[in-house]
DNA sequence: TGAAAACTGTTTCCTAGGCAAACAATTCTG
DNA sequence: CAGAATTGTTTGCCTAGGAAACAGTTTTCA
């Protein structure tokens, strides 16, 4: 039964050189599907574009704007923003730091705490990757989905994970 | 100034015991970032869930399903509709086949091809897991969003990333 | 005050997942 | 038939992340 169906759909291709379709099943009906294809389309199109001198993944990117939007923050209060645990913080401020972008400076009020800083090559680094990561976006974006559809998908996503941007509570 | 500005939200927050909120910076109009936090915590909350005696990964389930939807499908055609690498099925079928999920079996028109298939039991497993994931993210997506909102999440998701269901194109 | 609890950064070990390159067997192409 | 292309596989490498243990440092509270 389901081989008479194949048999006919295969025929309707014999001609043309398309491959008989793949189909998901219950795939396009689980959103944890299309986020993940989704992420890695995203990811894969802003890092061939946004790499050439910098190097440096969206992950990375993310830590060092969150540092540079509250500097001084210290490694855990990072952690929590990113969703990540302590141990995972360390490799990433590592990297960072190594790229002379960032700094641990100490606290004066806590002596375990670590002061993450931007350096000012850091700081020039991170506007500059600032503006390729919206501008490379805004090219994936804009050959798929219209201003208004953008918009309704940021508020849409941004409900589902429930990571407000604290600063639009103002 | 910056600090200034610090000091007075700092001391706002001295009496309550709320930590000074951390900004995002640009991260809050990066679709790449509300799409990773949502990947993650759906596929976390998902994992918490249907794992109990299967602890199997959406990975693996997606392959698992993506051969159940198309039984005696080469391995190459699963990583193209995968959207991986051909060696990295190897190891996905690997772990279904050492759970007795999923057989290769051999091509009599080409001998290099496997025909992966089902097992009985993988057949059980999958039809079980497919209730449960679709359960477990209608569990997650309701609390969060109305049907009409997730109805237009799929649909722009999947105009995102292109890989739509052939299913759907009969 | 002083002891116990909690927090911070770190290290080490482990896992999952994925790519690249090379390879043998097989099939396709001209 | 000879060469090109395809298929599955192996090996080696990389990234990202969690779990647990640890020492130094507060914080709590009896």
């Amino acid at each position: 039964m389901a081989d008479a169906r194949v048999g006919r759909l295969a025929s309707q291709h014999r001609d043309a050189a398309e491959p008989p379709p793949v189909s998901y099943g219950v795939l396009g009906r689980l959103l944890g599907f299309h986020l993940r294809r989704s992420q890695t389309a995203v990811a894969a199109h802003v890092m061939d574009r946004v790499n050439p001198e910098d190097a440096i993944t969206p992950g990375l990117f993310g830590a060092l704007e969150v540092i540079a939007a509250n500097e001084g923050l210290a490694q855990s209060d990072l952690a929590k923003a990113m969703g990540v645990d302590r141990s995972s913080i360390v490799k990433a401020i590592d990297q960072l730091e190594a790229r002379s972008l960032i700094q641990r400076l100490p606290s004066d009020r806590d002596r375990r705490r670590h002061r993450l800083c931007l350096t000012p090559a850091g700081r020039a680094t991170c506007a500059r990757l600032r503006e390729r990561f919206l501008a490379q976006e805004a090219v994936f974006l804009q050959a798929r989905l219209s201003a208004e559809e953008v918009e309704t998908l940021m508020g849409l996503l941004e409900r589902l994970h429930g990571a407000a941007d604290p600063a639009c509570l103002a």
